[in-house]
RNA sequence: GCGCCCGUAGCUCAGUUGGAUAGAGCAGCGGACUUCUAAUCCGCAGGUCACAGGUUCGAAUCCUGUCGGGCGUGCCA
C-alpha cells in the first residue's frame, strides 16, 4: 500500500509538476498520533518552494488527483501545514492480518540486506580475567544486532577477537605464578601491572591440583618462556568461561579469532611488508613507525617497538586485513566506550589495506555504572574489584540484564541499579511484553478447549474485527518488518524493543476490551487469530533480542 | 590544551534519521477483578528538551559558541 501510494505521488509530479525535483525516497510515515490517519507524508511541504506553491494549495491538488486513483477504499486528505494523511479501508486493514497469518513464522524477515556478508565483531574483551559488566552490554548489543541484520537479509559471522598475546598476557602469567607461589607459602610478589583479582587464587589452587607436573616443567624453563606456560595455561582457563558465559547469556560467536595465532601465521609481518611497500612506514626513534596522520589521524603509531617486538595495532591491522580477504562486504566493530581513541587509527588501517570506503564501521558503546544502595560500584579488573558478568546474570536473570542494556540507546550512559533491578525486577519493561505472550498463550489453551480452531486457513472471516482495538493492533504488527530494518540498519536494537513493548501495550488495550473466546464462534476465531498473529511477532522480536517468551508466569 | 560521548518530568530512560499537542516506566494521587492471568487497564499531576545564537515553512533532533558530567590523548591492550 505504502508502495503504490509513493508510486501515485511520484507519478502526480512527473505529470503536472515535471520540474519539481522529488528526493531520492519520497517521505512516508506512521503518525504517531491515530487521528492522523494510518500514513502520512511530507512531501508537499518538501516541495512546495519548487512547485511555486503554498504547501497546502499543492496538498490539495494532490490529494483531489490521488482520491480517484488510490486502491479500495483508501483515502487521502489534507492536514495541518500542508501533510498528506491517508486511511485505510477497514478491509484493507483485516488484510494486513491475512498477509501476516500466512507468511507465519517468516513474518518480519526481509531480503533488505540483499546478501550482503558482515563480519560483526564484538566484546573481544581481554582474556585476562572474567567478563565484566561492560562486556555484558556489548554481548547483548551485538548478539542482538546479529539477529536483527540477519533478519534483514545480511548474512551476519559473529566475532570474538581474544587479545591472546602481548604484554597483558604476560602479566596475567607472571600473577598466576605469583599465586602459585603463594599457595606453597611464599609471599606474595604480584608483577608490576599485575592483575589482583582474587579469581587468580582460584585459578592457581586448580593449577596446582590438577597440573602440578606443568608448574615442575615451566619453572624450569627460561623466564620468558616459563611466564609463558603460565599464562597460556590461565588465558585457556579464562577463554572457556568466558565461551561458557557468554553461551549462557545467549550471545553466540560463530568464531573465535586467536590474536597469537596471527602472530604465528606471519600474517602480522605480511602487512607490515604490505605497508613497506605502501611507503607508509618509517623509522623514528629506534622504533619503526605507520604513517596513520597521513589518513586523519591526529598522530603517527609505532607497529615495531625499538626492542623489535610488534604491536597490538600492527596485530589489529593483520587483523582486519584478514577479514577483508575473508570477503566480507563490511566489517562492524563494537568497541567499549574506553576505544574512541582508537577509531581514527583503526579508519586509518582500513584505508591502508584498501577496503573500500565505510567498510569498516565503528560503533562506541558508552559506559554502565552500577550502582548498588544508591552508590556507584567500584570496577577496576586489575585492582581485582569488579561485578562480573556472571554476577550480575546470577543476580537478576539475563532476560532482566539484556532488557536493562537493549532498552538503551548504545551512547547513553547508563546507570544499572542492582538495588533496583532486584527489588523491582518484576517491574522491568521485559515482563510487561512477556506478560503479554503469557496471557496469549493462556487464551489459546482456553480456546482450545472452548473447541476452537488453531489453524487459521484462508476461509477465516476476519471481517468481524472491526473494532478500533484490534484494527489497531493490526496496524501495529504491520509494522515489525519495518522496525526490524530500522533497528538494523541504525545500529539500534532499542529500537525493536520499543516497538515491541507499544506492541504488547496494543496488545493489552485490545485485551482488555475483547473478549477472545466467547459464544459467538466466529467471531472467537478471528480474534484467536489476530492473538495468534500477535504471539507470532512477540516471540520472534524477544527471539531476536535473546528475550525469551515465556507460555506461564 | 586537543579529541570523542552525554545533558529531555523527582528518578531511570525513549523520542521512527527535521514534522503535527515532547512520551513511557518507576515514585505520588484516584478509579477498574464474579470474566481468557490485575505482572493488566483507565484517569490526574509532573517540562525553560543544560544555556545562547544560527539554518527553514517547522529544531529535543542539524551548525556555532558557552556551561556542566564522563572518557581518551602510551613504543599498554
Amino acid at each position: 500500500m505504502k508502495e503504490t501510494i509513493v508510486d501515485l505521488i511520484a507519478e502526480f509530479f512527473a505529470g503536472t509538476h515535471p520540474a519539481v525535483g522529488l528526493p531520492s525516497r519520497i517521505p512516508m510515515s506512521v503518525p504517531k498520533d491515530t487521528t492522523h490517519g494510518d500514513l502520512s507524508s511530507n512531501i508537499c511541504m518538501m516541495t512546495a518552494k519548487a512547485a511555486g506553491l503554498p504547501p497546502r494549495d499543492l496538498a490539495s491538488e494532490l490529494a483531489a488527483w490521488l482520491n480517484g486513483r488510490l486502491e479500495g477504499k483508501a483515502t487521502a486528505e489534507i492536514a495541518g501545514p500542508g501533510f498528506l494523511n491517508f486511511r485505510l479501508a477497514q478491509e484493507q486493514v483485516q488484510g494486513i492480518l491475512r498477509r501476516i497469518l500466512d507468511a507465519g513464522r517468516e513474518f518480519g524477515k526481509s531480503d533488505h540486506g540483499a546478501g550482503k556478508t558482515i563480519n560483526l565483531e564484538f566484546v573481544s574483551a581481554n582474556p585476562t580475567g572474567p567478563p565484566v559488566v561492560v562486556s555484558a552490554r556489548a554481548a547483548a548489543f551485538g548478539s542482538a544486532l546479529a539477529r536483527l541484520l540477519q533478519c534483514a537479509g545480511y548474512s551476519v559471522t559473529s566475532e570474538y577477537y581474544l587479545n591472546d598475546a602481548g604484554a597483558q598476557v604476560r602479566a596475567l602469567g607472571g600473577s598466576l605464578r605469583a599465586r602459585v607461589r603463594e599457595l606453597a607459602g611464599d609471599p606474595l610478589e604480584l608483577p608490576e601491572n599485575g592483575y589482583h583479582g582474587l579469581y587468580l587464587v582460584d585459578m592457581a589452587r586448580t593449577l596446582v591440583a590438577e597440573a602440578a607436573e606443568s608448574i615442575t616443567a615451566w619453572d624450569a624453563l627460561p623466564e620468558e618462556e616459563a611466564l609463558v606456560g603460565y599464562a597460556q595455561w590461565a588465558v585457556q582457563m579464562i577463554q572457556v568461561q568466558i565461551k561458557r558465559e557468554m553461551e549462557r547469556f545467549r550471545a553466540p560467536f560463530d568464531v573465535w579469532f586467536s590474536e597469537k595465532e596471527l602472530h604465528a601465521s606471519g600474517k602480522v609481518l605480511a602487512v607490515l611488508e604490505l605497508f613497506e611497500a605502501k611507503g607508509l612506514i618509517y623509522e623514528a626513534d629506534g622504533a619503526r613507525w605507520f604513517r596513520s596522520s597521513d589518513f586523519g589521524d591526529e598522530k603517527d603509531r609505532v607497529v615495531i617497538r625499538s626492542d623489535g617486538r610488534p604491536t597490538y595495532f600492527l596485530a589489529d591491522a593483520a587483523y582486519h586485513l584478514d577479514k577483508l580477504e575473508r570477503g566480507f562486504t563490511k566489517a562492524i566493530n563494537v568497541l567499549g566506550p574506553d576505544h574512541h581513541g582508537h577509531i581514527a587509527r583503526m579508519q586509518a588501517i582500513a584505508t591502508a589495506i584498501g577496503a573500500p570506503a565505510g567498510w569498516l564501521e565503528i560503533l562506541l558503546l558508552q559506559w554502565v555504572t552500577l550502582v548498588e544502595n544508591g552508590e556507584a560500584v567500584a570496577m577496576s579488573k586489575r585492582a581485582g574489584e569488579f561485578v562480573t558478568m556472571a554476577d550480575l546474570v546470577e543476580d537478576v536473570g539475563v532476560d532482566v540484564a539484556r532488557t536493562y542494556f537493549l532498552t538503551r540507546r548504545r551512547d547513553s550512559h547508563l546507570e544499572f541499579d542492582l538495588t533496583l533491578a532486584r527489588e523491582q525486577s518484576s517491574k522491568s519493561r521485559v515482563f510487561y511484553a512477556q506478560y503479554a505472550t503469557a496471557r496469549i498463550a493462556g487464551v489459546t489453551r482456553k480456546a482450545v478447549e472452548a473447541g476452537l480452531s488453531i489453524e487459521f486457513g484462508p476461509d477465516l472471516d476476519l471481517s468481524r474485527l472491526d473494532g478500533p482495538e484490534e484494527l489497531a493492533l493490526i496496524k501495529f504488527l504491520e509494522q515489525f518488518p519495518a522496525a526490524i530494518i530500522s533497528a538494523a540498519d541504525a545500529r539500534e536494537p532499542n529500537r525493536l524493543f520499543n516497538y515491541l513493548v507499544d506492541t504488547a501495550t496494543c496488545f493489552h488495550k485490545f485485551y482488555h476490551e475483547c473478549q477472545v473466546v466467547t459464544e459467538d464462534v466466529g467471531l472467537s476465531q478471528a480474534r484467536l487469530a489476530l492473538t495468534r498473529a500477535t504471539a507470532q511477532v512477540l516471540a520472534n522480536g524477544l527471539d531476536h533480542l535473546g528475550v525469551e517468551a515465556p507460555e506461564r508466569m
